[in-house]
DNA sequence: GTTCATTACGGATTCCGTAAGGATG
DNA sequence: CATCCTTACGGAATCCGTAATGAAC
């Protein structure tokens, strides 16, 4: 049995059993994989795939377990290699974090820059994406960090760390009917077509959950990714706007007006998501800690060794977080 | 990075640092290890053990990190052809048990006979050693199952499961003093020097306690390992033996009486020890149930899933366990 | 002087790529 | 006919054992 054997094994099952397509992936010839399958499946002692003719088309009850087992070896298999990358070099290595456009584009850019500046050699890599690939990124190890909203509490093997608290505003343009009703209403608003994120981003749950309970259907005029574009089609008097209150900039956005909304329908909550048993870098300590100064690394250390969703959230359940 | 290799720490590290003798324990060269662990080292980019000169003399702190971790990454391994190994033949195998000398000659014969009868092609192995001995055999994965009433509670990745109940008696030749006292008391008992187990088996813990929480210190004419040399020594006169009473055999021993002492002593608890996270063959858990009834294979599988001791023993707690 | 790890070297094995073969739909 | 896995084969790299070297106690 040889790692690399492993690995083949558990790329194929994660490929839909089509060995050509593992092979093209991992950079190395068909006929090497296949090889080394068999030898495997020999030295075992049993089948690991289901061949009908010369196709693999399922894998056999021993082979799904194995498989389950080949992929946590060679998570410790990585882990071992971050751990002695840590060694080497504290100050040198790689950082991924996958997020969504809200994050990236509002609350990241302070906390890159100090990170940058305490970290010089540390190549940092962001990926964005929608809330679900950003959370299976994390799952599947593909970056350190997923840091959004939603989603991520659809992988059992994401740890959650809470880090701030946000509410929305309403965007209006200046002169707006809506700038004269004080405090706002969720009746007020849902006559009027909204502009607002796309379902499944940004606390988009919280929004639809907060009109349904009090029995309204507001018209969507326009939903989008992110606030820019969102600002710019209510700018056009597309409808009235509902972001994080964050992304609204009181320099850029003299033209609109943010009413406070955070009444209308309560805070959400932004995490960080970590893939569980995997060993996190100082670096990437750090990094929590610059972006949620409350998430010190005893206290992560502290989550990542709890096997329960449950038990982390009652871990900072007396924590107050900060709140934008 | 290779499985091999990381064999080769694993075990240098478990001889003492001692390369030559690692390799007589895996039956090849030194140079060939030598040259795997640094092969290894240049690969990683750290060393992992601290040479003088060129003696290794201890681990770097990733060194003992990473051995942890080759550790866990050999066990699933080893999962894996045990997986391989139950789907390939159900019926074939090995089952190799390690208990003590009171489970093998009284508690065991009648499982073993029926499991042989069960699985004629599994070949069954039983080490007999002190509980100490026992419980590190399982721990380290020596054998598949350790059975003792002590010691196994010292070992954190050993989960225990209660199996049976057992009461002692008090066996005195026939028309000794202590056969006209009805019933028992410890102080009775304590004026005769005493022939019992030797400390740390069968449940001589339990003894000292009762005897000390009455204030009393009774003479120990001898302790041994097992029942038929204390009932050897009861027979010359020496004392009176303490043992458990399924030691006693009403044929074999009619020269002997067994007085009961369950109400002086309290019962004591055998378990049968599993190693956390092992795959656990078929025919292991036909064993298991044949010793133990109430051990139905959903059962054990239920307490191999909990982390933690105390949650197994909750597990169990409304079972009525056999008493003998 | 003994113990113990490293270096040097040679033979067997293994690995991995290309090319050809055969099964499926 | 296109896709996809298997077999065949040859060159390169790796593994592992023996023998020699050198450092430490």
């Amino acid at each position: 049995m040889k790692l690399q054997q492993l690995r083949y094994i558990w790329e194929i099952a994660h490929h839909e059993l089509n060995v050509s397509a593992t092979a093209e992936s991992l950079f190395t010839s068909q006929p090497g994989i296949s090889k080394q399958v068999r030898q495997l499946e020999e030295e075992l002692g049993v089948p690991l795939f289901v061949r009908n003719g010369k196709q693999l088309t399922e894998m056999t009850p021993p082979g799904k377990l194995i498989v389950e087992l080949a992929g946590e070896i060679l998570h410790k298999a990585e882990n071992i290699r971050r751990i002695a990358e840590e060694y080497r070099d504290e100050q040198c290595g790689t950082l991924a974090i996958a997020t969504t456009h809200t994050q990236a584009r509002y609350a990241l850019p302070p906390v890159v820059k100090q990170f940058m500046a305490r970290y010089p050699r540390v190549t940092l890599t962001i990926h964005q994406g929608t809330p679900l690939q950003i959370s299976d990124l994390a799952a599947r190890g593909a970056v350190d960090l997923a840091i959004a909203t939603e989603a991520l509490e659809l992988f059992e093997n994401l740890v959650m760390l809470p880090c701030y608290r946000w509410n929305r505003c309403v965007l209006v343009p200046a002169g707006h009917p809506l700038t004269e009703k004080q405090p706002l209403t969720l009746q007020d608003v849902a006559q009027w077509p909204l502009v607002t994120y796309v379902f499944g981003f940004t606390g988009r749950s919280k929004l639809d959950e907060a009109f349904s309970q009090h029995g309204l259907q507001p018209r969507l005029a326009l939903t989008a990714v992110d606030a820019d574009v969102i600002k710019t089609y209510v700018r056009l008097g597309l409808g009235v706007g509902i972001v994080a209150k964050m992304a609204y900039d009181p320099k850029a956005d003299q033209d609109l007006v943010a009413l406070e909304a955070g009444h209308l329908f309560g805070p959400s909550v932004t995490k960080i998501g970590l893939r569980r048993d995997t060993f996190v870098r100082r670096f990437i300590y750090d990094f929590i800690e610059l972006f949620a100064p409350h998430l010190t690394r005893a206290r992560v250390e502290q989550a990542l060794k709890l096997r329960d969703q449950r038990e982390v959230d009652a871990l900072f359940e007396g924590i107050a977080l900060p709140c934008y």
